[in-house]
DNA sequence: GCCTATTGGGAAAGCGCATTCCCACTGAGT
DNA sequence: ACTCAGTGGGAATGCGCTTTCCCAATAGGC
């Protein structure tokens, strides 16, 4: 047994299938009122559901929205994507999940997938890669969206611009203060510690990071600090591991009594030698802060004493996290919202979406232990 | 311009569509190099995209996978929808992303929607509620899903079956074994500790968490330990935490000093009084454990000292919590995957797929402090 | 060298719906 | 009473593609 059609309905309910169409989707003549109940009880008992494809095909719209993230596990995307999936259902459409691993060729794949399928618009949240390497697939990227968005689709880019864009019809930025807020970040931290700065970054050209190491670097050039040296590795857990047993390496390095690894727990007896100010380490996002935080543990390195650690995004499930992490809280859902939204065409049904407002959050992990 | 057609292709290839149409998606016959050379190059020059509803409404079938969540920020989740999303790939197939937040409601008109679309299959991830209010609503989910499956709809299940299901054709449960591993990580927990047990449980009706429960349950009396009491809240990092402090509260009481609130901070000095064995909590999953431990710490109590507290799921997200949790590892993505796959109708191309196998993972909150 | 397989391409019929036209009918206006 | 708008419903067309069916052309068998 096929799902029942339109026109199955139409001929239990006795009426044209035109009439049938105008009185069960959404039609400017709404036709009389018992025939419509007559057409709607029809329906009912022929468990009749629509064929999205076919109405899509007619009208050439689809109801849905595409989503393309990194990767979908990732409690950042996680959360924008929730924000998305909200917007979407106060539209009345369906999200449409692609995850890439920011990958820009699989990017433009997903791109003309969702094209294939008519999405009414398209959410890009992952970060943009700019390394010389990137450049053509970031161009082919640009060249599908534009093909996009010339066909009447919208596409919302979390962060910032699309790279190689040549229209500007059809495009909309949510734009996250990356720079700002980890400017501010360094001129708060810069304000109440004295040791030195050292920033873990992604990749060179990853440009989310990118702007948070210089906004960063620029909050501590304006307190008067020098700048912090940076450490590239990978833009998760695993990089900001990495990099923190480096940094826990050097900082046991040099300490009066010299590396003496001591495994898992607690430092046996912190030496209680006048240390230096402890290093305090921003890691662009907070995974990394946490894989970071994590490596200089299993060296027996306590936060904040031996390190003070920051990150960067406030992920929610991470809060619970001791000591608890020092951060910039960014509104995700709603930004995954607000992408949504002007994607839709009506960002809060008039002037600009009200911009995304971040907050520094110092916490445990960067206060001075006495 | 709208994108460009099939015809409009041949036209240019100078070929019919039919002809067109063969070369450009897979069909059993192939026309010949040269005139497959000229359309696919028609195709190029002109940026075709083929317009998937449009294949989808000729050959009634969709390249979608609907997949249906609670919560798609909600790191469980989030784990399956990777697993999920990977399946798809393989499958070179999309996914339709639904969060009910667990409404029967919500779900019947997910699957609706998915139906709609004529989504080739579904996943249902949520675990379902049998309380008596929600009979009726999971009675409709079922009709909804029954008809989907008549239809030649395939839906994978994790957990367990749908709860009315009238049919089996077209059902496709991935059997998460949450009674055993909560019996058996409490028969663990059972062997090297002495001290009571109590369970924070989410509501009652909630399958998994009540399997977990039972489970537990089972395992302790087979230890010889009397059953635990059963705090029951919301399945979530709140609920946990509301719970925890409850606890944290009874706990104080217990205590030869009585209650003395001290608020945030490690506790003043633990009384070196001759405690009697820690209470040791079980939380029906990770993030209620970490919101209990939460809870408890804010109340100056240490883990795994005044209390030890155990998870269930071992959310990647939440290793690098201190003190480590323990918990039941799952390996989610799998699950996820493994249900894609079997609603594909290809479960590793044979036999059963190979089951779903937890591991009880003890760590360091669970450990006897000297 | 004729007849039958076989191959390769085109014509056309849908897939299920929205929508534009068109027609029959009603009621009001003078 | 006759016309004119206005209304409510149906027939038909098309959205872009797949697929069956058909036809021409070629190759092979005796």
């Amino acid at each position: 047994m096929a799902a029942s059609t339109l026109t199955e309905v139409a001929r239990l309910a006795g009426v044209s299938p035109a009439t049938a169409s105008r009185v069960l989707n959404g039609s400017a003549r709404i036709p009389g009122k018992d025939i419509a109940d007559r057409v709607r009880q029809a329906a009912e008992s022929l468990g009749y559901i629509p064929n999205a494809q076919a109405q899509g095909l007619a009208k050439s719209s689809s109801g849905l929205i595409g989503l393309i993230v990194h990767d979908i596990a990732d409690p950042y995307f996680s959360a924008i994507a929730r924000g998305v999936q909200e917007a979407a259902r106060e539209q009345r459409k369906m999200v449409l999940l692609a995850s890439t691993e920011g990958a820009p060729a699989s990017e433009k794949e997903a791109v003309a997938a969702f094209a294939a399928r008519r999405a009414d618009s398209i959410v890009i949240a992952g970060s943009r890669m700019s390394r010389p390497e990137d450049v053509e697939g970031n161009a082919e990227l640009a060249a599908e969206l534009d093909r996009y968005c010339r066909n009447g689709g919208q596409v919302a880019v979390v962060g910032h611009a699309v790279v190689g864009a040549a229209t500007e019809e059809g495009y909309h930025v949510v734009q996250v203060p990356n720079e700002e807020l980890a400017a501010q970040l360094a001129s708060e931290l810069a304000a109440t510690r004295e040791g030195e700065f050292v920033i873990i970054g992604g990749p060179e050209g990853l440009l989310t990071s990118d702007d948070r190491i210089r906004g960063f670097q620029q909050g501590l050039s304006a307190a008067g600090r020098p700048a912090a040296e940076v450490l590239r590795t990978s833009f998760n857990r695993s990089g900001g591991f990495d990099a923190g047993l480096a940094i826990a390496a050097r900082i046991k390095a040099a300490r009066p009594g010299g590396a003496a690894p001591s495994d898992d727990r607690p430092a046996p007896a912190a030496p209680p030698a006048a240390a230096p100010a402890p290093l305090c380490i921003f890691a662009v996002n907070d995974v990394m802060a946490i894989g970071a935080a994590a490596a200089l543990r299993s060296q027996g390195l306590r936060i904040p004493r031996d390190a003070t650690v920051a990150g960067f995004d406030d992920i929610e499930t991470l809060r619970d996290f001791r000591p608890a992490l020092s951060t910039v809280h960014l509104p995700l859902e709603e930004i995954g919202r607000q992408a949504a939204r002007s994607a839709a065409g009506r960002d809060g049904d008039g002037a600009a979406p009200s911009p995304v407002t971040g907050k520094v959050t110092l916490r445990r992990s960067t206060e001075t232990v006495a």
